[in-house]
RNA sequence: GGAACCGUGGUGUAGUUUGGUUAACACGCCGGCCUGUCAAGCCGGAGAUCGCGGGUUCAAGUCCCGUCGGUUCCGCCA
């Protein structure tokens, strides 16, 4: 049908008859020449439609946005001074000969052009509208070819891409199932997979020893800017690795990323922290590092110090520390109050805040501490003139994460989080365990499957909070991107870990029996990985959220605008389903 | 489950603080003029019961209550 696409024609081009489809953008109408554009994915090219030739310029004329047209004409070059560089095909023109309406068009609701803004409401519910402009096409483009490189790369490496189920059984653990129920079974249920985490561990007992999977998953969970119901992960799992070797395949596979979709070089080896320090240094478990402004320990200083905020603190073992706001001096003392009034949302006590003039401090605190003690704590949180200090004194862990959310908070107003700037970090050693308040028992921190460190298995019945875990999250500018586990291969530790999450025997054996019997059969030691797919897309296009990288999302109330789903159901559709709606 | 912000012609916004005559602007759309534009230009026109429901008031886009929808965040997300 058509010769070439609307991205390709150049100037070697010049002289050939050729046949283009596509759709009409911008039209510019001189009354005697006219001027179209013809879009595809490929690009614009554009087409001249001269008044001498009566028939077709009476059709170029009636051309409205978006028809879809076939146009058939000659190349040319186009007049020096006429070259539109901004356009890949801009050194030539198609002159129509003959032009065929393959479709009409109606008016769309917005203009398919990157530069109009259009709430999201309106591009969702015509998403195969906002689908055209070339933004998302850039987006879904660049998704394709990180899929692409992605299989290739784990192909090359001797991984085997194995579907597993989208219909299996509900678990008890983690996030809420979405439920499917049964037509043959009436009340029994599917779930869809969370994550195909039992799957990939028996493809381990089967000898499978390097799989992959790029694979669906689901979470009935609410939504935020990152995350869906339904999302893509990169699941990855290897028989007889130790974590080392599963971060060093990872590694190379993020500098592919880089080149091949952003041409930048990624050094490797990437950073590794620790848990422990990324929480002591940063306030979180997952680290922004494209700035610095680290947490800095102040309790030594501050111990024999006059302000009692800060000596109670210590007294009651809690930690005083405090970030430097470079240059927050500018703050108003409205803006101060703000912040305070975050610390506090966040959890913490309150915040002191102390302005650096020249080389002390300024303000009423000063009297509470003596010089050598301001100095001390200048020096070591390298503040200067005009530097603001931003100082917490509460639980540690409540010290930490609050001035690890004020470094965000920071950091976003002043800018400092450069979109083309990728910090990647392992961060390693998070606990096995974490103390639910509400369910009055310990939950895994990543999953049941988690293996403890070998080091730490003295603390398992005693001080199960202490216990570390072979488990490790990659983070990119301070999003989780992948996270994973050497996992636990034997049945005996696997129960064990069962009864430490209040899991009974007859709940694990119902619900993981399965798995535990594999473990019989000669289970190998493995682990793995998995990569949040559209969260590495969103942040490989720039975006600020996964809808972006995303043909058709759901909105933050999980709806689809385009399609209305979820929807009501005929209740024949129910019936046969065995499935009664409860009413209040 | 909770909080904040938002909802005004097809699209994006102004107007809401302080209620008052015909709801303004840009883009788009339709028509006219125009033979080298490329976000073409110039002239003209159509197009909005201000998300929905209720209330206060002589009078509501504007104030109050409820509701629906969008976005972001907290909870939640092994």
């Amino acid at each position: 049908m058509r010769s070439h696409t609307c991205g390709e024609l150049r100037e070697e081009n010049k002289g050939e008859k050729v046949t283009l489809m596509g759709w009409v953008g911008r039209q510019r109408d001189h009354g005697g020449i006219i001027f179209i554009d013809l879009r595809d994915r490929y690009g614009m090219t554009q087409i001249v439609f001269n008044p001498s030739a009566d028939a077709v310029y009476a059709t170029g004329k009636s051309l409205r946005g978006e028809f879809v047209v076939a146009v058939t004409g000659v190349v040319e070059k186009r007049p020096d001074n006429m070259v539109n560089d901004n356009l890949t095909t801009g050194q030539i023109e198609v002159v129509a000969e003959t032009v065929e309406i393959l479709n009409v068009a109606k008016t769309p609701p917005f203009e398919i052009d990157d530069n109009v803004e259009v709430s999201e409401e309106i591009r969702l519910k015509y998403r195969y509208l906002d689908m055209r402009r070339s933004q998302m096409q850039h987006n879904l483009i660049m998704r394709h070819k990180m899929a692409q490189l992605t299989r290739r790369y784990f192909d090359r490496n001797g991984f085997i891409e194995i579907e597993t189920p989208m219909l299996m059984r509900s678990t008890p653990e983690g996030a809420r199932d979405y439920l499917v129920p049964s037509r043959v079974h009436h009340g029994r249920f599917y779930a869809l997979p969370q994550s195909p985490q039992t799957y990939k561990q028996l493809l381990m007992v089967s000898g499978f020893d390097r799989y992959f999977q790029i694979v669906k998953c689901f979470r009935d969970e609410d939504l935020r800017a990152d995350r869906q119901p339904e999302f893509t992960q990169v699941d990855v799992e290897l028989s007889f690795v130790t974590q080392e070797e599963v971060l060093n395949l990872v590694e190379p596979l993020m500098a592919e990323y880089m080149d091949q979709l952003l041409g930048n070089n990624l050094e490797l080896p990437i950073q590794r922290m620790t848990f422990a320090e990324a929480m002591e240094k940063y306030g979180t478990d997952k680290p922004d590092l494209r700035f610095g402004m680290q947490l800095v320990e102040l309790s030594d200083l501050v111990e024999n110090c006059d302000f009692k905020v800060f000596t109670d603190c210590i007294q009651n073992k809690g930690a005083v520390k405090g970030i430097c706001f470079a240059g927050g001096a500018k703050y108003s003392r409205k803006q101060q109050d703000v912040l305070t009034a975050f610390a506090r949302q966040g959890g913490a006590r309150g915040l002191v805040i102390i302005k650096i003039a020249g080389t002390d401090w300024q303000g009423n605190l000063t009297k509470f501490f003596n010089s050598a003690t301001r100095q001390n704590i200048i020096e070591r949180m390298q503040a200067k003139d005009g530097d603001l200090l931003l100082i917490v004194a509460d639980q540690r862990q409540v010290t930490n994460e609050a001035l690890g959310d004020l470094r965000l908070r920071i950091a976003g107003e002043e800018g400092l989080q450069k979109d083309d700037c990728y910090a990647f970090l392992w961060v390693t050693d998070f606990p096995l365990l974490e103390y639910d308040d509400e369910e009055g028992r310990f939950v895994a921190r990543h999953h049941p499957f988690t293996s403890p460190k070998d080091e730490d298995l003295q603390w398992l019945n005693s001080d199960p909070g202490r216990v570390r875990a072979k488990a490790y999250d990659l983070v990119l500018n301070g999003t989780e991107i992948a996270g994973g586990s050497i996992r636990i291969f034997k049945k005996d530790m696997q129960q064990e870990m069962f009864k430490l999450l209040n899991i009974s025997d007859e709940e694990a054996n119902n619900k993981f029996g399965f798995l535990m019997e594999a473990f019989e059969y000669g289970a190998p030691p493995h682990g793995g990985i998995a990569f949040g797919f559209d969260r590495m897309a969103m942040l490989f296009a720039g975006r600020k959220s996964i809808r972006d990288v995303i043909a058709f999302p759901k909105t933050s109330s999980a709806i689809s605008l385009m399609d209305g789903a979820p929807s009501a159901v005929d209740s024949k559709q129910l019936q046969e389903l065995g499935v009664k709606l409860a009413t209040e």
